[in-house]
RNA sequence: GGCUAGGUGGCAGAGUGGUUAUGCAGCGGCCUGCAAAGCCGUGUACCUCGGUUCGACUCCGGGCCUAGCCUCCA
């Protein structure tokens, strides 16, 4: 089956044909590191890590290109705030993030380009835009003049004129027309600049990214990702740039965009201070539990966070690590054709969640010579979601980590109460465990001995 | 005001012109000293009004509602 994707450009889902498929490129907007990355953020992130996994499956060579913008007036803010350069603050975030994403399962792209890495190409493709005529230089800044691009708008489908009735901005005196954007602008003394044809200054927003894109992957690449709010005005003006600047029909062949997390329906934003930090949900919640939620719905629909979706999300993975536990013996399989089929399927993951689930409902209902190998293929369809890696024990233990306590004196419990059971003293079995259960642990009798778990709620 | 999504069972969330999504919770059963876990079974869901159709939750049109973008933002 070929891999079929949405795309903005012509909001419909698309075979994905790459220009070359020995070497398919992919962009995603990655983060300004000046703080800590919320769950929003970590969405994009998980979802076109996921992309890059499904692609490397099917072509030779994938490059994946996500940039980190460490040159942004936020991070000089923060470094103002805290009394640090702004290096410090670029770089402990930048950290930050690494460290949080591979606690969500989400791997390296190929290349994590960064804005300051890339100021040479930056100057040189806004030269070119003035030497062509699609920049002007004006009170110091260089600006992008959208009139000469006829084009303006295709992507988010706005035309100029819609956007300068409803621009809610007031438009600063030296543009030549409202929707032109910056693409260099002055450093006072106090912040970061580079010596350039205009003076001392630095790259607006936009610009590092096709820079970055062009330097790494090419002229034209296959697929640019990222949030949906980068629609307008970021990406527009991502491809008004680049393709400008080198003369090209097309910028990307696909464009990606995926919802929001919202919380209480609302969407979560830094400006409007609803968010959850990956970084203090990791100390509650196994990186799993966040990523398996982050998968639940579909990448492009409103996704609710919720302390409900959380213990949901526990709870199935609870299962599924039960069954592994029970019945993996080290054999391999390969993953599950539905599970694979669901997500070259524009990423449906909640549809490849379901063949997973059903996987599951298999290997329980399987006769006993069959089990090893299905919890084999639910363990190697786990994998091409980022699901289902760790030792099921390492899972369990996890989440006895979540509560304090002292294994050997439930252990004592345990023997206590397993010898009035053989006392047939039920009343104190029973008071031994309501007293564990108080604390939250589960006892389970088995043939093998009683075991116990983090109780579920 | 312009533009873009979306309204599915108790909750989360896919999908399809006429067949079980799936998960979580609930209920009944098996198992158990009793439980828990597990397993089995179970639930007449698709905002509204018209239209197309033999037949629409699924296609088309109107309405209502929600969210998002138009400003930094994943």
């Amino acid at each position: 089956m070929t891999i079929h994707l949405f795309n903005t450009l012509t909001r419909r889902k698309e075979a994905f044909r790459p220009l070359d498929e020995q070497r398919v490129t992919m962009y995603a907007c990655g983060p300004t590191v000046y703080n800590y990355a919320h769950i929003g953020n970590a969405r994009p992130a998980v979802i076109f890590d996921l992309l890059y996994r499904i692609l490397s499956r099917r072509f030779p060579k994938v490059v994946y290109a996500r940039n980190i913008t460490d040159v942004d007036d936020k991070i000089n803010q923060a470094a103002a705030e805290l009394g640090v350069p702004i290096q410090v603050v670029s770089e402990r975030f930048a950290e930050a993030y690494h460290q949080d994403m591979a606690a969500l399962g989400v791997g390296r792209p190929t290349i994590e380009p960064r804005a300051t890495d890339h100021i040479d190409q930056i100057i040189t493709m806004i030269q070119t835009l003035i030497d062509k005529g699609h920049a002007y230089v004006a009170e110091e800044h260089v600006l992008f003049d959208v009139e000469q691009f006829p084009d303006y708008g295709s992507l988010s489908r706005r035309n100029k004129r819609e956007l300068i009735a409803g621009a809610r901005v007031d438009v600063a005196p030296y543009k030549k027309g409202p929707g032109d954007f910056v693409l260099w602008k002055p450093s006072t003394e106090a912040q970061p600049g580079w010596d350039s044809p205009w003076g001392r200054g630095r790259p607006g927003w936009h610009i590092e990214c096709s820079a970055m894109s062009a330097a790494h992957l090419g002229e034209i690449i296959d697929i640019h990702a990222g949030g949906q709010d980068l629609v307008f005005p970021h990406h527009e003006n991502e491809i008004a740039q680049s393709r400008c600047a080198h003369g090209t029909d097309v910028f990307a062949r696909y464009w990606m965009h995926n919802g929001f997390v919202t919380v209480e329906k609302r969407k979560m934003s830094k400006s409007q201070g609803n968010t959850l930090i990956v970084h203090e949900l990791l100390k509650t919640w196994p990186g799993e539990v966040l990523r398996y939620v982050l998968l639940s719905a579909h990448y492009r629909q409103p996704l609710d966070w919720s302390e409900k979706v959380l213990e949901q999300a526990r709870a199935t993975l609870d299962r599924l690590y039960g069954l592994l536990r029970d019945h993996l013996n080290g054999q391999v399989s390969e993953p599950d054709a539905a599970v694979i089929e669901a997500l070259e399927d524009d990423l449906n993951t909640p549809t490849a969640l379901a063949a997973l689930n059903g996987l599951a409902r298999q290997l329980a209902d399987a006769d006993q010579a069959d089990k090893a190998e299905l919890a084999a293929r639910l363990q190697s369809s786990g994998s091409v979601l980022g699901l289902l890696q760790q030792q099921p024990s390492a899972w369990f233990e996890s989440m006895r980590k979540a509560i304090e306590i002292d294994e050997s004196e439930i252990r004592k419990l345990i023997e206590q109460r397993n010898q009035a059971r053989r006392d047939h003293d039920f009343e104190t079995a029973d008071r031994i465990r309501d007293e564990l259960i108080e604390r939250g642990i589960e006892l389970r009798d088995g043939p093998e001995g009683t075991s116990w778990e983090v109780a579920s709620r």
